[in-house]
DNA sequence: GTAAATGGTACTAAAATAGTCCTATATTGG
DNA sequence: CCAATATAGGACTATTTTAGTACCATTTAC
């Protein structure tokens, strides 16, 4: 399932406060003084996210990393995507191989359809999203396309 | 954020397997057998389904295991809770304290936020739900109510 | 050339997970 | 009562994942 780990937390803070420098560019150490993070480990991140494409970075004594796109085109599955790898999805319930006993698999991808649906939602939600404060979300409708068993 | 580890797949499992049997006690061994998954494993996550209310059980020799409920009333987000103990809802992500320091904390809660949506969204899947072999589920507004920044 | 920055990788320590095992307790039936 | 079978509840161990650190190479500005 979708995992939030701590250093994706850290990383939407380091967006963020990207974000919030409109462009210029701004140095792993500075990121580190502005977000309270460590600066190895923002370091760790931003290497991370350039990797992905969200951030571009400049080497040389005035480098430094900036936003590769405005924060409202990175949406939070990008983000997610680029700090915990290819969103491990729950391997498959059924012991024997994947599913081959379907006999077992009463389930069949429940989760997985769950999972797909909710990645599918984040990527609707974007960097500028996540810097508004605002009330909670309202709750998504996770089963409206949850017919009738296909077998 | 919500994590969905290889265990609680496998409840999702036996609990399905459990919503076959209707009404009657099964012991923890069949459960095993019908699902193929180790039986020491199958108990322990019976004892969890047990203590959360999910299902009921019988000591002694005719004893079992059966749901507490039909499947249409016991949602996804029970059968989580119930399996990874109270939702580790990622810890705030600005270091000192919990935001004590605004200044530092540029997203708020933004995940938490998408949290709780998603698990509002979970409430509304129901075991029935789950055991339905389907298409993908739609993807679900996230941000439908993430409004103008509150400050 | 030197200083300051990123790029990449490897490594270590800590924490969470998965799975097993053991003992106690309850129930049924002879 | 006694034996067999089942759950209840912990404790425990091995494995995997995660978080964080360290090192060295490369690039750029002055």
């Amino acid at each position: 399932m979708l995992r939030m780990s701590k250093l994706t937390d850290y990383g939407t803070l380091v967006l963020a406060q990207l974000a919030a420098q409109r462009g210029g560019l701004v140095s792993a150490g500075q990121l580190a003084d502005a977000t309270r993070i460590g600066q190895p480990t923002v370091s760790k991140l931003l290497k991370s996210l350039a990797h992905a494409g969200l951030v571009v970075s400049e080497r040389g004594v005035q480098g430094g990393y900036a936003l590769a796109r405005s924060p409202e085109r990175i949406s939070a599955a990008e983000i997610i995507d680029a700090l915990e790898g290819p969103v491990a999805i729950t391997e498959c319930s059924s012991v024997d191989g994947c599913c081959n006993l379907e006999a077992f698999c009463r389930v069949g991808h429940a989760w997985q359809r769950i999972n797909l649906s909710i990645r599918k939602a984040l990527q609707g939600v974007t960097l500028a999203d996540l810097q508004m404060r605002a009330e909670p979300l309202p709750p998504p409708d996770l089963k409206e396309n949850l017919v009738a068993p296909a077998r």
